[in-house]
DNA sequence: TAGTGGTCTAGACCACGGG
DNA sequence: CCGTGGTCTAGACCACTAT
């Protein structure tokens, strides 16, 4: 009765393949250990290289293993916690909130981002680009979009761009009262450019965070958060410490 | 200077590809029309079918294309924003919180849930499934376990498992006061019965989140709740309408 | 039964990283 | 330079869905 699924049907090679692998990791491998190369594990299973490669793809994605182009392939460390949603109800910028500034410039938004800020769709807006490390790795890249109106006093004090213009507009953003803001969460995957600073191929799964800041009736400010997803747990609570997950299959009944 | 990057590196097929076939999506092609099969898409653009499936999947990974063995590829509707954050501080099943449960037996849990609970590993716990639906369509399930010591005045009223079962579980819940909550969101691939509930293939990426509910200085439940990731986008603020995103590589300088 | 997407193979060549 | 993972090909067969 129930769900009493004797499964005829035959399980695919890559995804057996996969469990075998989980198992082999949990028990016989340590992190940061290399793996033999994907030709010879595909010789040892017996399966074509791309077959093993459909396994390998999916473990990288579940953020067991990772993948280097010219080095190997090794067995990740447990994802990191990142805490998103701790510094509740303050600006980008706003003491040190983990970020940091990398560039800004002023420019027309992409047509989205336009919209959700109320502005017209060729009027330019500060764009503030920031990364985030954690355990000496970039762990996201970030986008804030800033109108001009949310900076009213900002003057030519600095560069029209580079890090210092940018920490300039962060901070004319405090002055700003917030009201609100808002989040939500996507799966992307990786723009060329972001993906470079990700230290990842282009379209990589990423974990997209996108934060609307309310002041003064309006969309003040809109960040657009890139994190990668294979290294990354996003946390929004105060303990970024749990590790729940990653168990191969565990229900039977 | 700064990043004048002149790419000398020969764009991968698949890439470009994508690129392709995401401004005819945006231009040519209305919500829930079917593409042209995988065969004479790829003919048509004179590559290797596995070729054209590697953009194809990027695109579903998207959210922007949906594939259905046996029937063809169709033009995916824009993500469902799915709110998560908003019932802050309610016990799941507190009034109607979007979810419905499916089931409840009382088992031992895998031992990364037994860690979290602190509970002994061999120690059962009830464990009820749920699963979210919107639109019409499934979007989620979830595993809710909870210890036995959270729910003490449960008596045997019901069936020792099924929806009843499942409804009383929670119905004892809510007599808990809860102190505070926890999230953290990753990314997952769906396990097989998570994938056939969800209509998808086993593997699928699938955003997983993991909330935990403290109560009398414990955490008195814990939810492991997979959602679609080509489907949703989880929201946590109160204002699930918003629509950033997608883009084709809309940045120069 | 016909047509779709899903899996798999056995090759080939390329881009990258490190000696 | 060599060895690694990344891309690509041209086939084959299978599982599923609709008719």
């Amino acid at each position: 009765m129930g769900t009493t699924q004797l499964e005829t049907v035959p399980e695919p090679k890559y995804w057996h393949l996969k469990t075998v692998l989980t198992e082999a990791l949990d028990s016989e491998f340590s992190v940061g250990e290399i793996l033999p190369n994907e030709r010879d594990l595909a010789a040892r299973f017996g399966v074509a290289r791309a077959t093993l490669r459909q396994a390998l793809e999916q473990l990288e994605l579940e953020g067991r293993l990772q993948r280097r182009r010219g080095v190997g392939t090794t067995v990740a460390p447990p994802r990191v916690g990142v805490a998103v949603g701790t510094e509740q109800h303050a600006w980008p910028g706003a003491a040190s909130d983990a970020w940091q500034p990398v560039d800004c410039d002023q420019a027309a938004p992409p047509t989205a981002v336009a919209k959700a800020l109320e502005t017209g769709a060729d009027e330019p807006v500060h764009t503030v680009r920031r990364s985030r490390m954690s355990h000496g790795q970039p762990v996201a890249t970030e986008q804030l979009y800033i109108p001009a109106a949310s900076v009213p006093d900002l003057t030519a004090i600095d560069a029209p761009s580079g890090p210092a213009r940018a920490r300039a507009v962060l901070r004319e953003l405090q002055h700003l009262t917030l009201e609100g803001q808002d989040r939500a969460v996507e799966l992307g995957s990786a723009r060329a450019d972001d993906a470079k600073e990700l230290d990842r191929l282009p379209g990589s799964p990423v974990l997209v965070v996108t934060t609307r800041f309310f002041a003064a009736g309006r969309t003040a400010a809109l960040s657009v958060a890139t994190y990668r997803a294979d290294t990354c747990r996003l946390t929004f609570g105060d303990s970024p410490d749990v590790e729940i997950h990653h168990d191969p299959e565990q229900r039977a009944s």
